[in-house]
Parts: structure tokens; sequence; C-alpha cells
DNA sequence: CCCCAGGGCCCGT
DNA sequence: ACGGGCCATGGG
């Protein structure tokens, strides 16, 4: 697989370990969508892309800062590599076979943040709906759409904006840890930490525990030494693992311990091959 | 009416 | 450290 940058666009050829709907229809990210020509579309911060497939696994990606979405489809790393070593795990083969176009985006932390929360006890359509709901309130407008709104662009959100939004019990939630965002340094020395470290202190803002922390950790700052256990990995470990244990935390550990810093893509591709399929709309 | 969703909080033991 | 009740909200 390989890319070039012309003007406004990325040419991706070759793509064999990446499709659009295994990239962002894998419950990393909630403002995305396709079109009624089939190309699919993301937004992320300030940016949007769309992704038409001209050839089979030839892409032309479509966006005004291409730069930004190289590193968001983690274009310069290289997945053979990482799937080859999962390959070693047979009991992995045939889900790595099926989710072959997913990758790990590497997305804005902030935004990272506030979408676990609303994740929480949720499904992917209600998290679409709402986090969708917040950027047309107080993201920016855009010529093609509201940018995701950053922290000091949500400052004066109120619980009640969010409960409009759907956001339930979440909402009290969003508005606390928002404030500590935008009060404190947190972001800035949480990056600075060790994974280890840096859970633990994710953990003190409000409605994030391990799930959330472990999610935040993997798709906005990179770290791949976690395994997001929710009720889909749980249903992996027991029936593709036989596992016994309950408590998730003891699951993750267990994950963590076998594919080490591979645990993240792994979690992804095992994630998407048991939830199979996101409906959009 | 039930159960479920990319769970977390808060309280008891 | 661990378990259990409770929590908004919409869909199946």
């Amino acid at each position: 697989m390989r890319y070039e940058i012309e003007n406004n666009k990325i040419m991706l050829y070759d793509a064999d370990t990446f499709t659009p709907e295994g990239a962002l229809a894998s419950g990393q990210v909630f403002r995305f969508g396709q079109t009624e020509k089939g190309t699919w579309w993301v937004i992320s911060g300030g940016n949007r892309a769309e992704i038409e497939e001209i050839t089979p696994k030839n892409y032309i990606i479509s966006t005004t800062n291409p730069n930004f979405f190289v590193k968001y489809f983690d274009f310069d790393t290289n997945y053979d590599i990482i799937l080859s070593r999962l390959n070693e795990h047979e009991i992995l083969r045939s889900a790595l076979k099926y989710s072959r176009g997913v990758r790990l985006l590497r997305q804005p932390l902030d935004e990272v943040i506030i979408n676990f929360i609303v994740s929480a006890n949720n499904n992917i359509p209600r998290i679409r709906n709402s986090v969708n709901k917040i950027a047309e309130k107080f993201g920016k407008k855009m010529p093609w759409g509201y940018s995701f709104p950053t922290l000091k662009d949500l400052s004066n959100a109120t619980i009640e904006d969010f409960q409009e939004f759907g956001c339930g019990y979440r909402s009290g939630y969003l508005v606390d840890t928002i404030k500590i965002l935008n009060e404190t340094d947190f972001l800035e020395r949480v990056q600075k930490m060790d994974t280890k470290q840096a859970r633990r202190e994710l953990l003190t803002l409000k409605g994030v525990g391990p799930k959330v922390a472990d999610c935040i950790l993997l798709f906005g700052m990179n770290r791949f030494d976690v395994f997001p256990v929710d009720t889909w990995i749980y249903k992996v470990y027991r029936e593709e693992f036989s596992g016994k244990a309950t408590n998730r935390e003891q699951i993750a550990d267990f994950f963590v311990n076998l594919f080490g810093m591979d645990s993240g893509y792994c979690q992804q591709y095992l994630f998407y091959y048991k939830r199979k399929h996101i409906t959009l709309r």
C-alpha cells in the first residue's frame, strides 16, 4: 500500500489493509457516513474527508487538509507487520481476515474524550446522533457542515444542552470534565505520562471508567498496550477464548498479557469481527 | 412489558 | 479490591 498527495487529494494505491468501512464504521469515530453514490465521508476536528473507491483497492481521498488525514488514517504505519505478528495466533485468523480494512485512527484527544464519555452504556446510532447535535450547536459553521467544537467552544455548554442532545445522565459528566480540561493543564500533563500513569489520571475524570479510559488511550493518545473491554469484547472473551472471568479489568489484563504492544490493534480487529455491522442512518 | 447498547458512579462488604 | 443497584434514552 502506498499513497501520494496531490493538491487537495490523497491518492491511495493497493490498499490491502484499508477500507473506508473498516476504518470508519468500526466504532472509533461517530461523525461519518456514506453518500447515495457510495462514497464515505468523515469529519474530525475542523477537517472533512471524502473517500471514493476508483478501482478495487484504489482510493481518492478529497480533503482540504491531506496531511491531517494521512496521520488520521495512520497511512505511515505498516499494518502488514502488525498483522503478520497477530496472525501467529491461530485463534485470531478468521477475525483478522474479516477485519482486513480496519485501522487505528489517530484522532484529536479532546474530541475522543467527549465522544467516549457519551458512548458509555450507549449504542452507536445514538452516540452518532448526540455527537452530531453537539457539533451543530457548538461547532463552527464550515462550507461542508460543522466542525467538532473545541473545548473552548464547549466551555459554556450546560447540562440542559447535553440532555437536549440525548446524552442522558452523562450530561453532568461532560460539563464536569470539560471544566477540568479547560481550567487545568490536565491534557498537557497526561500526555507526558506512561500508559499506566496516564490511565490512573484519566480515571479521575467524571464519566471516565476503565473502558472509556482505554479508548481514550488507544484512539486519542496512540497507546497500543491497552484493550478496551465493552459488551462485544466480553462476548469475544467468552465465546472465542472460553474465558471465565467476569471482571472487565481482569479481562483487559488477560488480553494485554497475551498481545502486548499489539493489544490495541488486536482489540479493534476483534471488535469489528464480533460487532459485524454498524447500521448507518 | 422486557432486554440491550463501545459502562460509570457510588455505596456496601 | 470486588459486587450490585442505579442511572437516561431509544430501538428491537
